[in-house]
DNA sequence: TTTATTTACGTAAACGTTTGCAGCAAATCG
DNA sequence: CGATTTGCTGCAAACGTTTACGTAAATAAA
C-alpha cells in the first residue's frame, strides 16, 4: 500500500506539496476552491500528518509529560484523569512516567526528557528526592514545568497544591473536638514539603488547644507497607495512651485499620482516626473513615491548564501563577465523638 | 545557548556528523579511540538525541499507546503500572488516552494514532463500542495491537484476558454453597465479551446446581452511577427473594453496598455479595467484601511484553499468542455462610 | 610486488513537514 | 496605460538523525 502523505496527495491533485500543506493548515494564502479539493482527497485517503516530521520541523510536539510516583493510587489516578482531560481539549498528548518514589529513576526519566520529546512537564516529585539539580537542568533547556501536590520549592515555577497546613490543622482540631488527648501523626518521608506543612498544622492545632507536642507521637512511615504495619503496631503498643491518629497518607490510615483490628482496638471508641484519602469507598469501610480529601481531579486539570497556557503562548511560567486548592474534611464514624 | 546536537558535537570534535552518530550508537565502524572521545564530549555537553528526528528517520518512535476507558479505577491503574514497567525496561515511552467509555472518543483517538506517533497499541475497548472498523483500519496500517481485558473478538490479534467464564462460574457457585437460592447478576453493557463470559459462567453454575435461570435477576448497569443506584434499589425491592448478588463490576458491588445499607438489608445475613474487584481495601469494608480479583498488574505487563516483542522483531501478532490469566477468589464475610 | 580485504571515516541523500521567498497572473491605482 | 498591489501557487531549504555508498589508508593474502 502506497503511503499517504503530503507528497502522494500533491501528486494526485497535481499541485505542489506546499499548497497541500497550507490548505490543510487552513492558510489564508490558499483559495477556498483548492482547499476544498485538498480536504476532500485528504479525507478520502484518511490522511493523518506524520507527527514526527511536524514536530521536527516546528520544534513542537503537542505532547506533555507527566512524572509521578505511582498510578495505583486514587489521588494520582484522578489527577491523571484531570490532566488528560485538559490535554485532550487542547489537542495535546500525554506521556506518562512512574518514578515509584525512586530518586534514581526520577533522575533517569528527567534526563531522558531532554530529548525534546515533550513541550512541557507536569511533575509530582518522588519522596526520596532531596537534590533537584536534575529538574533545574531540565528547566534550563527552557522546558516549562508545573509541579502539583508534591512540589519542589527550590525550582522557580508554578505549583498547584492544596491547603496542607490548614488541612493538618483542621484534622487535628477535629480529633481534639472529638475528645482526643493523645494524637499521633503518621506521615511519610518528612522531606516532602507537603508533609512538613501538614505536620506544622498538626503542631499548631495541638498548641492552640493546650495539648503537648510529643515527638514520640510523630511516626515517619517508609515505602514498604509491611514495615509500616510493624512500626504502627510498635507505636500503639508502646503508647497505649494514644486515642487519636492523624494519617497524612492514605496507606497509613489503611494500615492503622489493620493494626487496630489485630490489636483489638475499637474505632472510634478506643481510638479515632482521620486520614488524607481519595478512597471512594471510605464511607463503606468498617467503620466509615473520616477523611481529608484533596480535589485530585481539579489539581491535575488546573496544573495542566497552567502548563498548556504557557506552552501555547511560549511564555515562561512564573511562581506567581501558583494555585492553592482547598481540601474537604469528611466527618465519618471513625472520629465519632463519645 | 547554542543547541547541542550531532552537528555541534561534530564541529567541536572536528569530525563528521556521521561518525559522531555512529560512535554514539556504538557502531563497529568506529574505532574505540574516537568512540571514547565522542562519548566524553556527549556526556560533558549532556547530549540527548532528538527523539523526533530519530523517529522520522527510522520510522520508529520507541513509544507505545495505551487506550483505556478510565484510569481512576484500580484495575486499569494497576494495569498501567504493569505496562509502564514493561515499557521502561524495554526503553519505550507510554502515551495514554482515556475513552471514558465513549465510542466517539475512542474513534477519534484511534484515528489520531494513525499519525505514526506510536509503534504499537495496547487497548481495552470502551463498553459502548459495537463497531470495530476504526480499530481494523488502524491495524491495516500495520500497527501491532494487543487487547487486554476488554477485548475485541472481531480483530485478529493477541488478547490478554482472565478466565472470565470460570470466574463467573466460581463466584456463582460460591454463593450457592453459602446457601443462596436467588442469585442476581449485575453486569455492565452486555456487548462486552467479558460480560458475556461471566454471564455464561453464572448461568451454567446455576444450572449445575439445579437453580432456575431467571432473566429478571440479570441487571444491566449503565454508565451513570446514580442511575445504577436506582436500578439496584428497584431490583431489590421488586424481588425481595434475592439472597445473593454477583457483581461483575466493582462499581456495582459498591453501589449494592450503599443500597443495602439504605434498605436495611444485612450483609451477609439477608443477602450475600461477591464482586469482581481490585479494591485494596476490600477487606476493610463493612462487611469485608468477597472478591474475584484479577491480576491487573500482570495483565498489563504481559500484554505489553507481547506487544513489545512483536514491535522489536517487526513481526505481526498472532491470535495464538493470547494469554489467559487466572483471577483469584477471595472469600470474605460478605458471603459468609449461615 | 600486486591484489584483495579490512578498517575508519566522510559525503550526501533520505524521512515528511513547514515556511521564507519568488513568481506570475489578475486586479487596483495613479 | 504603466506601475503597484493582491491573491494564489511553486521552489527549495530547513529541522536532526540515520545509513547506503564511496574512499582512502592500512593490513593481509597471493
Amino acid at each position: 500500500m502506497t503511503p499517504v502523505n503530503l507528497k502522494s496527495l500533491a501528486e494526485e491533485l497535481k499541485m505542489s506539496i506546499a499548497t497541500v500543506s497550507r490548505a490543510l493548515r487552513d492558510s489564508h494564502e490558499v483559495s477556498e476552491a483548492t482547499k476544498a479539493r485538498v480536504r476532500a482527497l485528504a479525507a478520502a485517503r484518511h490522511y493523518e500528518p506524520n507527527a514526527y516530521a511536524s514536530s521536527l520541523r516546528r520544534n513542537i510536539s503537542k505532547t506533555i509529560g507527566v512524572v509521578i510516583p505511582k498510578v495505583a493510587n486514587h489521588f494520582f489516578a484522578l489527577a491523571i484523569n484531570g490532566i488528560e482531560e485538559a490535554a485532550r481539549q487542547a489537542g495535546y498528548h500525554v506521556l506518562i512516567y512512574l518514578t515509584h518514589d525512586d530518586y534514581a529513576r526520577e533522575v533517569a526519566i528527567v534526563q531522558h526528557l531532554k530529548g525534546g520529546r515533550i513541550d512541557g512537564l507536569l511533575m509530582s516529585v518522588a519522596s526520596g528526592t532531596e537534590d533537584f539539580a536534575h529538574i533545574k537542568s531540565l528547566q534550563d533547556t527552557n522546558l516549562p514545568i508545573v509541579f502539583f501536590d508534591r512540589v519542589c520549592a527550590e525550582v522557580a515555577t508554578a505549583k498547584v497544591t492544596t491547603n496542607d497546613y490548614e488541612s493538618g490543622y483542621q484534622a487535628t482540631e477535629h480529633l481534639v473536638q472529638a475528645g482526643c488527648q493523645r494524637i499521633a501523626h503518621l506521615l511519610i518521608s518528612n522531606n516532602l514539603s507537603i508533609g512538613q506543612f501538614r505536620q506544622q498544622g498538626y503542631l499548631d492545632a495541638l498548641r492552640a488547644h493546650g495539648l503537648p507536642a510529643d515527638p514520640d507521637l510523630v511516626l515517619n512511615g517508609v515505602m514498604d507497607n509491611e514495615q509500616n504495619l510493624v512500626l504502627i503496631r510498635e507505636l500503639l503498643q508502646r503508647r497505649p495512651d494514644i486515642d487519636g491518629i492523624f494519617a497524612s497518607v492514605e496507606r497509613l490510615a489503611i494500615s492503622t485499620y489493620h493494626v487496630c483490628r489485630e490489636l483489638g482496638r475499637r474505632i472510634p471508641e478506643d481510638i479515632k482516626i482521620i486520614g488524607f484519602s481519595n478512597l471512594e469507598s471510605a464511607s463503606l469501610l468498617d467503620p466509615p473513615l473520616s477523611t481529608i480529601t484533596q480535589p485530585a481531579y481539579d489539581i491535575g486539570r488546573e496544573a495542566a491548564k497552567i502548563l498548556l497556557r504557557a506552552v501555547e503562548k511560549k511564555k515562561p511560567i512564573l511562581p506567581g501563577q501558583s494555585i492553592v486548592l482547598d481540601s474537604t474534611l469528611f466527618e465519618r464514624r471513625s472520629t465519632a465523638g463519645r
